[in-house]
DNA sequence: TCTGGGGTCCTAGGACCC
DNA sequence: TCTGGGGTCCTAGGACCC
């Protein structure tokens, strides 16, 4: 057996879970039965949440179970769906639709704004649950990672019972019932020979499903689907492929290296030539530092006062300095984003000539850029900060002149922390960083 | 039909240096 | 008095992901 996929629908390990059409089991071929004769001791495992954000609102108000919930603010507002519920998809609602085209298709949905804090919150849960799983893991985001899983993972959990072939799905079941039971949430497990073969292998039977591509069925397992369900393949680089006469995985595979080569040229010939026969990354990356932390806001109307946008840049900044301090980073460059009605976006960025964490510092540099970028006679739709070039130490070459002054925007920065840390964010923000009427 | 907010990574061009 | 080529750093923009 090849593939092997389960769900909670209750087809047992070796039939179709769900999202997996019948007859595609076709991956079931017998003939590579040899490929077990050595049972792969090592695999990837992707765990991914099903429906993270709208699970969790479901899960604390039960009146929500069963009903089509959409995370991401009200109906009629600006903005995009963050998350669906199953009972939103099944009417048509999909991440990323504009809330005003989900409200017009699934008028009976509850519209939730989200909780970002509770999300991460549940997320680190989850992860705690998952950790239990095996000793290496990546967090990929908030609600999926990537686990290295060896046999003696599983003989640490069954240490009478020997491992046959099966031992990675039975990990899996194990992993998404510990989330189920301890906190109340739904995954898919992906399991395969790498990072590409996991990943599209929990996507390909979610929710609550476990797929378990073996080795030497990559080809196999592959072939029907789209390249678009590679990770990194979006919209434009289908469109390119497509361009081509590439859509599937099974015209990657049928057509030679020579034609793609002529095609594509030798870089994406070789990737695309990896990628048809299953191949990818196996090794897991540890916990990195963040390289960039940012805000941006996007207006309910677009915004003509300027007196507006620079408060509302300034309350961006003050949040991401707070952010910046408490990873305990400073940051050397300085980047303005603004979005004019005409979703035209720009960027600006500025390095500093040294890193700082003081957001009085952080803004008059975010203020000059705005004041160098905006548009004459132009609605703004969208203004941010982003701030990179981060590093924990200060690395200052020079000045010693505004030392004092930058001290007591220290010392401000500091107690403002502390009351933060105590009561929360919102508790508490100097005067310009008040939220303009108009964006409330 | 109207298009969020948080990120990462890549490319390309210009400045600058040797 | 005209000028190569490589390397690096910086910035802008865009593709892509969740």
């Amino acid at each position: 057996m090849i593939l092997a996929m389960t769900s909670s629908e209750g087809h047992g390990r070796h039939g179709c879970g769900t999202g997996f059409p019948a007859g595609q089991d076709r991956f079931e071929n017998r003939s590579h039965m040899n490929c077990h004769l050595s049972v792969a001791t090592r695999v990837v495992a992707h765990v991914d949440l099903d429906a993270f954000f709208t699970s969790v609102e479901q899960l604390l108000n039960p009146k929500l179970a069963g009903k089509p919930v959409v995370v991401g603010g009200a109906a009629n507002q600006r903005g995009v769906v963050s998350s669906a519920s199953y009972e939103a998809r099944a009417r048509g609602v999909f991440v990323p639709m504009p809330l005003t085209r989900a409200y017009r298709i699934c008028p009976e949905a509850h519209f939730l704004p989200g909780n970002h804090e509770l999300y991460r919150d549940y997320s680190r849960r989850v992860f705690d649950v998952i950790a239990e799983f095996s000793p290496q893991i990546e967090r990929a985001s908030i609600d999926e990672g990537y686990l290295d899983w060896t046999v003696e993972q599983w003989r640490a959990l069954h240490p009478h019972q020997p491992a046959g072939a099966h031992w990675p799905v039975a990990l899996a079941e194990a992993l998404r019932d510990a989330v189920m039971t301890r906190v109340g949430l739904s995954v898919s497990v992906g399991i395969g020979a790498n990072r590409l073969i996991a990943k599209i292998a929990s996507k390909h039977c979610k929710p609550r499903g476990i797929c378990h591509v073996a080795t030497g069925a990559e080809r196999a397992f592959l072939r029907p689907l789209r390249l678009s369900a590679v990770p990194g393949i979006g919209k434009r680089s289908a469109e390119l492929l497509a361009a081509h006469g590439l859509t599937h995985f099974a015209d990657a595979q049928d057509t030679s290296d020579v034609v793609l080569t002529e095609r594509l040229g030798e870089e994406w010939a070789t990737r695309l030539r990896r990628l048809a026969d299953g191949q990818g990354r196996t090794e897991l990356t540890p916990h990195e530092p963040p390289k960039s932390i940012s805000n941006e806001q996007t207006f309910a109307r677009d915004c003509r006062d300027m007196t507006t946008v620079r408060n509302t840049l300034y309350r961006l900044v003050e949040k991401a300095a707070w952010r910046l301090r408490r990873a305990g980073l400073k940051s050397g460059t300085v980047g303005v984003k603004l979005r004019t009605a005409d979703f035209r976006t720009r960027t600006h960025a500025t390095s500093l000539g040294y890193r700082s964490d003081c957001h009085t510092e952080l803004y008059a540099a975010a203020a000059k850029l705005l004041n160098e970028m905006t548009p004459a006679q132009r609605a703004i739709r969208l203004i941010g900060v982003q701030l990179t070039d981060l590093d924990p130490s200060g690395a200052r070459q020079l000045l010693l002149f505004d030392q004092p002054q930058r001290d007591t925007a220290k010392r401000v920065d500091a107690a403002i922390d502390s009351v933060r840390r105590r009561f929360g964010y919102p508790t508490i923000t100097t005067a310009a960083g008040l939220q303009p009427a108009s964006v409330r």
